[in-house]
DNA sequence: GCTAGGCTTTGACCTAGATCAAGAGGTTTA
DNA sequence: TAAACCTCTTGATCTAGGTCAAAGCCTAGC
């Protein structure tokens, strides 16, 4: 972790928006407590590269706000995404040190931040963390199958479906409506970052957006600003039979 | 599950193969007692469907011996594999009762079981049997992640590199050989399973194997029997930096 | 307002891998 | 001994998506 990053004032426990959701949700008040002391937060800006893969990483963290990606890159430089963090998810693993992916800012972040060492100490007496810890990561297991599908199997336009879907899912949700009818939602990635989350070239991702408005099933205002009149049809378009919901 | 199965006759836990790697590893006499009341083995056939896709799922099972296949199939056939259940890997996931993808056996298999229910119950008092799942499923997060570069990013002729690499290291590691040098192994798989796992064609799979062949890397005696003269051309092919281990 | 530098779109062309088709081993059944 | 079935290989052809190239749009800075 190289990355130079601004500390910021401290947040109470009680007054985070991501205490529901995140690993510690289901902590009980004495262990907020312990949890409290040893957290710590930082602040990155978009487009910073919050860790190296390969780097050490003496720390571990959940997404406060913003949005991060996580992904691995070729020798030859081909890149492929594996992850998108979005608040409440959790980085870097208990018991390892070195980190296995690049982590990327996407827009303006805000983590909660544990040194290594006291977290993993925190883990072995406070049953919740590692409780919690488990089923985010069996959901993140789900997550990363669910997309070797789409990487191995779907036609590009499909995969823009998908992508799509599942953006429109996670917007939904996070502001506490249900995903179907008319969706209006921010794509907050470029189209390269889109093609390399699903395996095509940026070109690619350009044609098929434009495919699909002009289909219909999208609508488009400005290059980030999406409408989707129909979100059925996106979803027929995206050829899934599973009602998702791994993402949301 | 509805697949037709064999009562095994018992076997004790000290005894196990898998006693120092499943989910079981990290346990304690005592607390191997306590799993030891509420397991049963079953036994299935190469070829037999463990698990259907929606199906309710109302048990939970490390892999004894044997070979399997985690997959998910679209509506109109196209299938992917999610992953491959080795010796020690653990099927199901506690708290969910409906399976997310079909489990089909490739060889002859054990399982080990235990009811949902009673396992949960179980998991909540013993830590070591939680702390252990939690560290086989980052495992498997990892190694899923390692699959997305593959499948988003690879050639055919690296897929198949990349496959036979993970083979090979595995097979390794259970004969407590290194990874390097000549190697012998078997395919465990069919061509068409190989490409169902790599989001290739058989007649692609075929080609390409092929292709390697005539390259020298790999050597073939029968459809199934591979010879690698040098692991390390391998591990070229299959354009990897990481010194994998994921598998391993 | 003008220019520079990101993003994004679109066009023309090319290629890796899919598709379609035939046949070669091998092994089970009869 | 053959017939029926697998699994696998190889060839011919086609196409989705990649590659290369040129502009179009926006925002930022001057």
């Amino acid at each position: 972790m190289q990355a130079t990053s601004s500390q910021s004032p401290s947040l109470e426990c009680g007054d985070c928006p991501i205490r529901h959701n995140a690993v510690c949700a289901r902590c009980e008040v004495n262990e907020l407590e312990e949890l409290e002391k040893i957290k710590y937060y930082r602040s990155f800006e978009a487009g910073q590269t919050i860790v190296w893969s390969g780097d050490e990483m003496d720390f571990v963290a959940s997404v406060v706000s913003g949005i991060a990606t996580l992904s691995q890159t070729m020798e030859d430089g081909r890149t492929q995404m594996v992850g998108l963090l979005l608040p409440s998810d959790f980085v870097g693993r208990p018991g390892r040190s070195s980190a296995p992916y690049d982590v990327v800012a996407v827009t303006d972040m805000l983590m909660c931040c544990f040194r290594r060492k006291p977290f993993e100490q925190l883990m072995s007496t406070t049953p919740h963390v590692a409780q919690r810890l488990l089923e985010m990561t069996l959901d993140e297991l789900d997550a990363a199958r669910e997309w070797m599908l789409v990487l191995g199997r779907k036609t590009a336009r499909e995969k823009i479906a998908s992508l799509l879907m599942i953006i429109a899912r996670r917007d939904a949700s996070l502001n506490l409506r249900k995903a179907e009818g008319a969706m209006v939602f921010d794509l907050p990635l470029t189209r390269e970052a889109m093609a390399d989350y699903l395996g095509l070239t940026l070109e690619t991702v350009s044609r098929q957006i434009s495919a699909l408005r002009k289909s219909g099933i999208i609508e488009l205002q400005g290059k980030r600003h999406v409408t989707v009149p129909d979100f059925d049809l996106l979803v027929e378009e995206a050829g899934d039979d599973s009602d998702g919901g791994v993402f949301a």
